[in-house]
DNA sequence: GCAATAGTTCGATGATTGTCGAACTATTGC
DNA sequence: GCAATAGTTCGACAATCATCGAACTATTGC
């Protein structure tokens, strides 16, 4: 029910979401996450090829760099992109880092 | 007169681009090249508190990871960057990390 | 040639980070 | 209550990185 703490957009820093997406999975779960729906976290759902702990390691680091929400309902739990916030806050970069390149 | 090397854009991956913006210094830099022109290397140029050689590291990193191209004239170096590309490769990303946001 | 200038490279250092397995917490269903 | 499930936290480890000062390279102007 009490949901994991994430910033207020408005002390989300650019820099600090540059981190964030610095990363091969962190990117990946952004760009799966780009529509905005949310889901569950479970492994199956992210086709990478890491442990439940390093996930749980990159779901952290999205939330707190202020890129996702953490909803919880019973012992499911699932991510959100914060994408309206995000889309206001920093117009254009989550439709460009999601954008397929060639 | 001979350049220092910068990758083939072709080869130029999202996930090393988000990490050569993923420091202040190096996002600085980039938000003053924005407009694609050329700009001297010189420390009086970047308004940053950082040493000669931390500077070096940083328009190294830059380069190498497909964001700038160095152009030498004799003693003088100028970095600019490589907005007509990254537009092409990218679409919105530079302008995105490069708008003012509030 | 020589002093000054512009910038890079090197080596070191401390901080941060991605990863893992193991232990832990909390919830569900029986 | 208890076993199973979903996910987090902790501690450790190796790798990467931002930073600095010192030494180095190359060019200019006298």
């Amino acid at each position: 029910m009490p949901d994991y703490p994430a910033p207020d957009m408005k002390d989300v820093e650019l820099v600090d979401v540059m981190k964030a997406l610095a990363d091969p999975v962190r990117l990946h779960i952004v760009r799966v996450l780009a529509d905005g729906e949310p889901r569950s976290k479970t492994l199956d759902n992210w086709d990478v090829d890491v442990t439940k702990s390093t996930m749980a390691h990159h779901f952290r680091t999205l939330r707190e760099a202020g890129l996702t929400l953490t909803l919880i309902d019973g012992r499911r739990h699932e991510i959100q992109l914060r994408r309206a916030e995000l889309d206001a806050k920093f117009p254009g970069l989550i439709a460009a880092v999601t954008a397929e390149s060639d």
